[in-house]
DNA sequence: CTGTTAGCGCATTCAC
DNA sequence: GTGAATGCGCTAACAG
């Protein structure tokens, strides 16, 4: 097992390292029949350059991290397929972290990162309002970083990609009382996720200025879908809303479920909307009407604007720039059943 | 911005670079003293070791490539959860690659890889039965190879994991059997998958073997949730079975749909159990009963059957070893409503 | 216990 | 146009 490099093929076609080198980068400098040889050679053998050999000798590493917390939503997947999609027409490599929400593991993997180990870094916080000091590190460094949805709010100097949570909850809110509910129930999500909070405030806002129901009727998931599906029973009995918000589809479809065993009709009875990224929910009820987060256009916009980064001359200024990115209202159709 | 390295902090320690380097790595012939100071500054600094420098120097980049089809659905999603939590615990890297179900693809990623890029490959085919030359690529340079679920069947001296998808799938139409379903139909996906097609020999197994049923009763899904879901129901209306057995858990749901609309009850007018990996399908209706993979043990066994590749002592051996993984079937309840 | 030296594979500068 | 030499940062063999 012979290790092909530029110094066997130079030697095979008695040419001198550098040439072969050269004529393997198209160097104009080349004539044309021995680039011809060595690129026959080279494809023959199957010769790829290796990687560490050229990151090392130019600093450049043709890979970028995505750093998030974890996979167990269909969100991340979907970020994930956007970025992959843009890295891949680049002739770029992932390198794939999970943090699991632990913001000590997050600190760990950018120290690592910040030693030349990649390009750039796209980052979804492990939790919010932490500290930042590790961010710090890569900039130190030249590394680009672009964040996208759990961004750091407080953080200056940085990209940052993320969709319209606040606008998009007023608008599914506004969508339920203009289709004449008087009494809109929010389904939150019991961790103390941020991104939960602005939707929440925008139901709470759009509640208040748009609505004349009395007090807002919030009711957070418990740990376990089956004590979820009673809280969510006992309060659909109780306190009898004709509409529901959901933040996350997963509460709509126990929603769905509770609806069905207590006999509501969705939506003649009572009217649902929900947040979603997966289908599920709706193909579950066409009648579900869905705000739906371009998941797909956030790894690919967030990509983009990193490898803006990567690939820019001067380095030394920082750059800031928000992009937020609109969700979209699938509204479901009007009766229960097709 | 001063580049720290192991030169940098031997000049600032009034240290030779190898003992730097010896400190760091906790070598035995270093005094503590020094010892102490190396580490000191190297935290102080932020000192990270140079990735591409030790890897080429030591012919190992802490690194394995994840070659996947994609992360469309969430079966992947675990696998690679699994195969998070074992790199992570062993200080190595994953590198992310989708295939997209193109062949052309799988072998230029499998060519680049093979170059020193990573230490290990863990591979789900793109697409069955294809031209599996570029693998011996890999073999030829001393780079392991774990393949898991959609295995390549003809090759040899290479580790597979898989999962028992025809036993469960006969357990699964047996469920229905001993349940008492006298005509049993089984839901399975359009595409030309090899997973799908052996899930449909064992029902076609089982029914033949264990049940007085005449005819077996195949539904291909659409190409369209909706006309799936129109065929479904014609199927469901004019054969009228007692049992479904769906091959995929998108078919479960929109069978689900279905059922409600022509008031079937699940399961005392059918019984409908599915494959599944996440849970919405049993979180929609706990009276479904699911053949759940063991996504996440796949992804860890497979990486923790790659770590073993890479570390072992003699690489000219080659390993074959087939390990395959149980489904669980998940009963549900008796009743529909609970 | 510590220092000197060579070389991993590649790209680039400088010679010719 | 091509060849020879240097160094990216690190580790390991060899001295002392």
């Amino acid at each position: 097992m012979n290790k092909i490099n530029i110094k066997y093929l130079a030697k095979e076609l008695n040419l001198a390292i550098s040439t072969v080198s050269r004529a393997l980068r198209d160097s104009h400098e080349i004539s044309a029949a021995t680039k011809a040889k060595v690129f026959a050679l080279a494809k023959e053998l199957n010769y790829e350059p290796n990687p560490n050999a050229s990151g090392l000798r130019g600093q450049k590493t043709k890979m970028i991290a995505v750093v998030i917390p974890d996979m167990v939503n269909d969100f991340f997947s979907l970020v994930i397929s956007g970025i992959e999609k843009i890295t891949q027409s680049k002739g770029y490599h992932i390198l794939l972290y999970f943090t699991h929400g632990d913001h000590e593991l997050e600190v760990s993997f950018i120290k690592t990162l910040a030693n030349g180990r990649v390009d750039g870094v796209l980052l979804s916080m492990s939790s919010e309002n932490n500290n930042r000091h590790h961010l710090g590190e890569l900039e130190k460094k030249g590394i680009p970083l672009v964040m996208f949805d759990r961004v750091c709010d407080t953080l200056q100097h940085v990209v940052k990609v993320t969709t319209d949570n606040y606008e998009s909850a007023v608008i599914a809110t506004r969508h339920l009382i203009d289709a004449g509910c008087k009494k809109i129930a929010y389904l939150q999500v019991h961790k103390n996720i941020s991104v939960g909070k602005i939707r929440m405030k925008g139901y709470l806002d759009a509640l208040q200025q748009h609505s004349s129901q009395a007090s807002p009727l919030v009711l957070e998931s418990a740990n376990d879908n089956e004590e979820t599906f009673q809280f969510l029973q006992q309060m659909l009995i109780k306190e009898k809303p004709d509409g529901i918000f959901a933040s996350i589809e997963k509460l709509a479809v126990i929603c769905y479920r509770v609806c069905e065993k207590i006999r509501l009709k969705i939506p003649e009875d009572i009217k649902v909307i929900s947040f979603s990224n997966l289908q599920t929910a709706s193909l579950l009820n066409p009648s579900l009407t869905t705000i739906t987060q371009p998941a797909f256009d956030i790894g690919e916009t967030a990509a983009n604007e990193l490898f803006q980064l990567i690939n820019r001359k001067d380095k030394s200024v920082a750059v800031e720039r928000n992009v937020v990115l609109k969700s979209r209202l699938i509204k479901g159709r009007s009766t229960a059943r097709n």
